[in-house]
DNA sequence: ATTTACATACGAAATATATCGTATTATGAC
DNA sequence: GTCATAATACGATATATTTCGTATGTAAAT
């Protein structure tokens, strides 16, 4: 498979990113390990999944050693944009505002994040 | 199949709630036509789609004319929160505040939208 | 050297989703 | 009534994603 960047992770590809994110690199096993905390799957899946995120250029891996070490190739930040940006658009009439009062309204937040929010909000 | 409310509606789903949320209600031709603006596909394509969506209780329809007449049975703001409360998750590391300040640096919003957003915090 | 423990590779099945062709039916025009 | 038009129903195929079994390789322990 060719290299194509900005390619929309699936949930699956999702999960282990994010334990990629956290660790920076991570064994197929680490992340598999991880992975058991939020749901059953058998190793060999974990596995395939990563092989198609390589083929895909969504993770490297140093193959040096017997067992591979595997790292993202995609930032966070990137793929967070990645998905807000589809989601303002096919849910949000294309206005990030009316995202932002959405989030804010609906999922409980401290008075200390609200505080940073605002901060950030004078810092534009 | 049986009538599954909180279902996440798939992405050809969310295209199709879109249209019926702007109009309230509309039959399958007009959401087509709508739907043609954005990307090609066949009728029938969209008819077996509603009809699914019918079928998982996402819509509802009138029968009574040989035309059928949907109309959405989820709340565009409750499929919002749905989706916003996975992402929320899976990409923010469970902090709104973290998706809000994403939110707000990389799409650009207008100074009207900042406002009203500044105002909506000191609501809270 | 053989066994054991893990690792990768890879094909195949299972599942979910999207797409479309075709048959059938209803409606209105003629 | 017949024909043309347009709608639904439904099965089949296509595509994407996930899951897993099995073969195989490698390294360490015995």
């Amino acid at each position: 498979m060719t290299l194509i960047k900005n390619t929309k992770p699936t949930e699956g590809e999702l999960e282990i990113l994010q334990v990629l994110w956290d660790r920076q690199s991570a064994t197929v096993r680490d992340v598999h390990e991880e992975l058991l905390k939020l749901k059953d799957s058998g190793y060999t899946t974990t596995l395939k999944l990563m092989q198609i995120m390589f083929e895909k250029g969504l993770v490297t891996r140093d193959s040096t050693n017997k067992t591979h070490i595997y790292q993202p190739n995609v930032s966070k930040e990137k793929t967070q944009n990645l998905f807000l940006n589809k989601m303002i658009n096919t849910l949000f009439s294309g206005s990030s505002a009316q995202l932002v009062m959405q989030a804010l309204g609906n999922h409980k937040t401290s008075k200390e994040e609200l505080d940073e929010i605002r901060n950030y909000l004078n810092s534009i």
